[in-house]
DNA sequence: ACAGGGACGTTATACGTAACACTTCGGGTC
DNA sequence: GACCCGAAGTGTTACGTATAACGTCCCTGT
């Protein structure tokens, strides 16, 4: 009858319920206790229902000046770990009425120094995860309320930041070995400038350092099964000793690292112990099942965006790293278990 | 100076520039040809700059009708594969100017039965992924725009659908199995009520049925390894002649059909040939690395938005499925190789 | 009888932007 | 000299919502 093209709007609503636009607002706002009887309430309720009525979001958001939506930038999409981060943070967020778009930052995706041009919602914050600190100079230019997941609280220009415990992972991966007897060591070392492998390499050389006898060497790949297959046969075909063990930045690597140690006719974990870092559904899927550090992606992306509520409502976010846990598998065994 | 605790508006903009609010909306809209000269338009753009200013979308959005921002609804991100449509559909809309929302709508996030209501963002559009057929007449009720991937194109009411061609996927697959000789198939089948695994199975089954002398078997699983795992370990030691390959729904499955084939003392492909689909990272981690089918996710997610902005634009969504490949790797061989 | 106050609404306004309609002005045309 | 025209802007409005501020009416206590 009317202009039925048009999406119905709350006047629209409002004269189909004999009302004015400003009850209709009070009453689906929740807002009407006291000001509006309970029958014309229902009778408000009743038109929306009957137009199908939904609130324009860019009028409410103008309003409302916010829009509860914030954006998480994360390095990439390709493991399931940051699908985790994302997951967690949604949850979180669906709670609080709040929505998550997702900006994955590396090449592959439009102008890739501006995520706030690409992501074309409004925004009320920014939560970033493992950003280079020059990426995040960038970000820090627009004022949002921002927080950084696994990166240095120390270079994070103030914005706050949460952790996991990747130390400690690595402290616990570094004393099985130890303690199983390894003493030297390939650290397999994703090829990347972040912060978080940086403290990976670091508290491994330092728990090794402070064992006598202990060597470490490091082989360097891009984050892919054959980036790691390639680095980790360079590196055990090189002369010297042979390691025992090959310490990996994360599962992928991990994976590369057995197809390399197949190709080498070295068994795992007879020949060589193998651990990972992340515990994503490939470290079950190999054979034997992978000794791990269980990263708990969702409570990581849990707790980025319970962070950035705080900082949105000016209260001061929850400090500490999130405790990691070995996962010891069928990939670690004491040194020359074969002979 | 001034309320410098508020963002810059284009009023601001317009104030330090010395023009009107008018003239600053036609420069850096890029509609000034003509209209402003070229002087004022570069004191305009150093005053936005100088300012920081950016345009406030939630304005912009209620201004112009649209958001140039559209919901992608996946049913989980616990495959790369999902993440790959996501990744691909966001390249497109990003060069056309648009933003991609993700949904993961099982369990998990919120409630559920409503995607508009946790995705905060005003859309214009929606792209729906493997949807049950009633989830999709609740979408279907918001009289948004909509591309269903990966869905029945009979039972979508009307609504433009994209698909990748399982059913030739699965055609290759069986046409490998039967050229090496095999007669007795597992299916290792998803238990999952979506469109897409039914293609799998109906083709499956005519594939086999063409053939005299074959006989398939099929087992259901959640999509997970251990799931696989069990139902894999069940099928296999129930009486009766024992399958020589297991063609699975897709890549996961395969993983855990290979743990319960270890667990079995079986060989692949010696003992058992075993296949998957998506060609996920998976599938060259595991030994021997999978015969699968491969899913372009990207250009799945790439066709999906091009769709969309068809739609949008009132023109006729380009038709035909994508096509799959089938990658042959080491799980596949003649039956009874081994003897 | 009359102030006072709920109960039940309505009117008016602002949010920041884009676009339409209008004005001003200098120069060219007949 | 009257007329028009393009260049270069400006004034104003509308998008749909949420809320502050403002009216009624009627009831109730003293």
């Amino acid at each position: 009858m009317s202009r039925s093209s048009t999406r119905p709007t709350s006047r629209d609503v409002a004269r189909a319920a004999g009302v004015s636009q400003a009850a209709v607002s009070l009453v689906l706002g929740d807002k009407w206790r006291g000001r509006v009887s309970e029958t014309t309430a229902g009778r408000v309720r009743e038109a929306a229902r009957e137009l199908g009525y939904r609130p324009n979001l860019a009028a409410r958001n103008l309003r409302l000046g916010h829009t509860r939506t914030v954006l998480l930038v994360v390095p990439a999409l390709t493991t399931e770990f940051f699908a985790g981060v994302y997951t967690g943070a949604a949850r979180v967020a669906a709670e609080h009425g709040f929505g998550v778009v997702l900006y994955p930052s590396p090449e592959g995706i439009g102008p890739a120094r501006d995520p706030f041009a690409s992501a074309q919602a409004a925004l009320d914050g920014v939560i970033a995860s493992s950003m280079a600190a020059d990426a995040l100079t960038a970000i820090r230019g627009d004022q949002l309320p921002l927080v950084m997941l696994d990166s240095d609280p120390a270079g994070s220009l103030g914005a706050a930041t949460v952790n996991l415990d990747i130390a400690d992972g690595v402290r616990q991966v570094a004393a099985h070995l130890l303690g199983l007897g390894h003493r030297r060591v390939l650290h397999l070392a994703a090829d990347v400038p972040s912060w978080t492998f940086e403290v990976r390499a670091r508290e491994l050389a330092a728990c090794l350092a402070a064992v006598p006898g202990t060597e470490v060497r490091t082989a360097r790949a891009p984050i892919s099964i054959e980036g790691a297959l390639a680095a980790t046969e360079a590196a055990l075909t090189a002369p010297g000793p042979r390691p025992t063990a090959v310490v990996c930045d994360d599962d992928k690597l991990a994976a590369g690292a057995y197809k390399a140690l197949r190709r080498l006719g070295l068994r795992v974990p007879d020949d060589m112990s193998v651990t990972g870092l992340d515990d994503l559904a490939l470290a079950t899927a190999i054979d034997p099942e992978l000794t791990t550090v269980r990263l708990d992606a969702e409570l990581f992306g849990e707790r980025g965006m319970r962070a950035l509520l705080a900082v949105l409502e000016g209260r001061e976010p929850e400090g500490g790293d999130i405790p990691v846990e070995l996962v010891v598998r069928g990939s670690t065994a004491p040194p020359g278990a074969s002979a």
